[in-house]
DNA sequence: TTGTATGCGTTATCAT
DNA sequence: ATGATAACGCATACAA
């Protein structure tokens, strides 16, 4: 059933029923409107968004998930953080009437392709991994863009970043006025600005306690269950550290798990904090003390720039800044009396 | 750009130009497709999508994910075990030339909507909240569906299952060898289909054991942390089970919780056990004894299957039926000698 | 092997 | 207030 069928059925031209459609009342008599609003209602007129998005947008906006090749599990949904966010801006864009188009991408010619592809009206980039080319992006695209924790402030660019160093910063002090002075870092920061900004906020809280971070105090790896059960392991092992500062959730779970399985325990042995405070930090034991993100309101941040954008509001408010605040559960203590 | 620009830049006709880019080799000498292909290149030629909707097949596959309104918590994607699957889906629509639109639903209305607006060539339903209405999506729609969990047997439906009852049926049977007699059964089955066929696995299992599932034995909750936490605490407070069979490793993740808040412990004082065997399961502490139901062979199923009807495959298996097994790790142990 | 005409369903422009 | 026409970019049918 097409626009020009219920034109015929309505003994109107198409434009009449299109004018009704997009609610153009000045230009329809309240008469007509009302009798073509019935006969598409008696015969379930759905428009076909293809055909509107050749000649009017397309109400589509792709949310675009950079796909690391070296990860070793290249489902990136696995990422609770990632699923939850996605989930509130499909619910999100559902809502305000724009379709979500999810997309796992290798490279910014995928986006580019897709952006095209689809004459999407506006995107979100979720991970910073392209933030080197995020000037080659806003050049070619002349749609809003959206990137979170990405610090490369074009001003073109719209952001949405978090208080990185402060997350960490706060965990560290928390963990120093608990009595740890030994306490090692777990990230990997090499090209990665977000974790390096976590790493600041370790550095900070370290130095203003004027204690010195040596070289072994930092863990070079992966945020994977795997890698932080290694170094849990071995921390616990070699007795060097009474506390880990980690920069996500899963790390500081894979901790826990490493200290467990070499007969220790957390916090007794080890405190531990995460980030993000993702659906792990509650599920695993224990509870982890860690840096909660606002992960929904950065999301719903999102989606309001990006529509607001869209919708040309003028504001010249393209780069939202969020804070962060730490979540004291189990997984941090005062370290043991006797060493 | 356009494929009419690329013609005219080619000096050729932009049906030449359409011959091309679809690989109609016959329709074309080497020579011209060598120069077409060229400039297009030069030129980024992105084919416009929702063109070729309007005249050809879109491409687009929906992922549809049933929005229950009464569920605590409406992000969806909060469920490891349907993030890990729509990531599978997104991943393996891509690399097959398809877009997945992933899209949450509150009734088959909404289904019938996004197909017609964007002519969708196929699509996945990822629960089986609406498998009541089944025939009605296949005759409305002309397209393959693909139902998950779903039992109507409409031969025109393609669905992909697994063996639910052999689950929990291997499961409990597990429990009972270890010496439990007391087991009580979690999951809330009330319409719906998929919880009645995992309770039916654990009264099997009971009954060639000969042991009698009292009124008691059932706790009718959802599979949420909260509500599995409650039944947690209560079972092992009034002593009545010794073991409990649930049906998502996330009441078996709230059940474990629950013993512990009440100053007990899985597996000396309660063994429990999940199903799907999603991250969940080797997240929590213990890790959990659970059913692994191969999800990502579950979606990689459910893609092959709709891809194969769209590609015109006469196969006739338009039903798939996936195995079950018990994976067995710390959550489960031989009850107390001394009760 | 290549080109022309036409239509997919919608909306913008201009006319009445 | 309503309608006629053209155009969005592409692909099918048919012609050359």
């Amino acid at each position: 059933m097409t626009i020009t069928e219920i034109a015929k059925k309505a003994g109107v031209s198409s434009m009449t029923v299109s004018n009704v459609i997009n609610g153009h009342t000045k230009r329809v008599s309240l008469k007509t409107s009302n009798k073509v609003k019935r006969i598409m209602e008696e015969n379930n007129y759905v428009p076909n968004l293809s055909a509107r998005s050749l000649r009017a947008s397309s109400n589509i906006i792709a949310v675009f998930v950079p796909l690391v090749k070296s990860q070793t599990h290249n489902n990136i949904f696995l990422d609770p953080y990632l699923s939850q966010m996605i989930g509130i801006f499909e619910e999100n864009l559902r809502q305000k009437g724009f379709f979500a188009m999810i997309r796992s991408v290798e490279s910014i010619n995928d986006i580019n392709l897709m952006i095209q592809n689809w004459n999407v009206d506006g995107a979100i980039l979720v991970y910073p991994y392209f933030e080197n080319q995020i000037d080659l992006l806003l050049e070619k695209n002349k749609i809003p863009l959206v990137f979170l924790d990405s610090f490369k402030n074009n001003p073109r660019a719209l952001t949405v970043n978090i208080r990185d160093a402060k997350g960490t910063y706060l965990a560290t002090k928390r963990l120093i006025e608990l009595g740890h002075t030994k306490i090692a870092f777990v990230g990997n920061y090499e090209g990665n600005t977000l974790v390096t900004s976590r790493f600041n906020g370790y550095h900070q809280a370290m130095e203003e306690a004027h204690l010195t971070i040596e070289k072994d105090f930092i863990y070079t790896v992966d945020s994977i269950f795997s890698e932080g059960k290694k170094v849990g392991k071995d921390i616990v092992l070699n007795k060097k550290f009474t506390a880990a500062v980690t920069t996500a959730d899963i790390s500081a779970a894979g901790i826990i798990e490493g200290v467990r399985s070499a007969g220790y325990s957390v916090p007794e042995d080890l405190s531990v904090t995460g980030y993000d405070d993702t659906s792990i930090a509650t599920l695993v034991y224990p509870k982890l003390t860690t840096v909660n993100q606002h992960i929904e309101q950065k999301a719903t941040s999102a989606v309001n720039l990006l529509l607001d954008k869209l919708k040309g509001k003028t504001g010249d408010n393209n780069h939202i800044l969020l804070d962060v605040e730490l979540i004291e559960r189990d997984s941090t203590a005062k370290p043991r009396q006797d060493t």
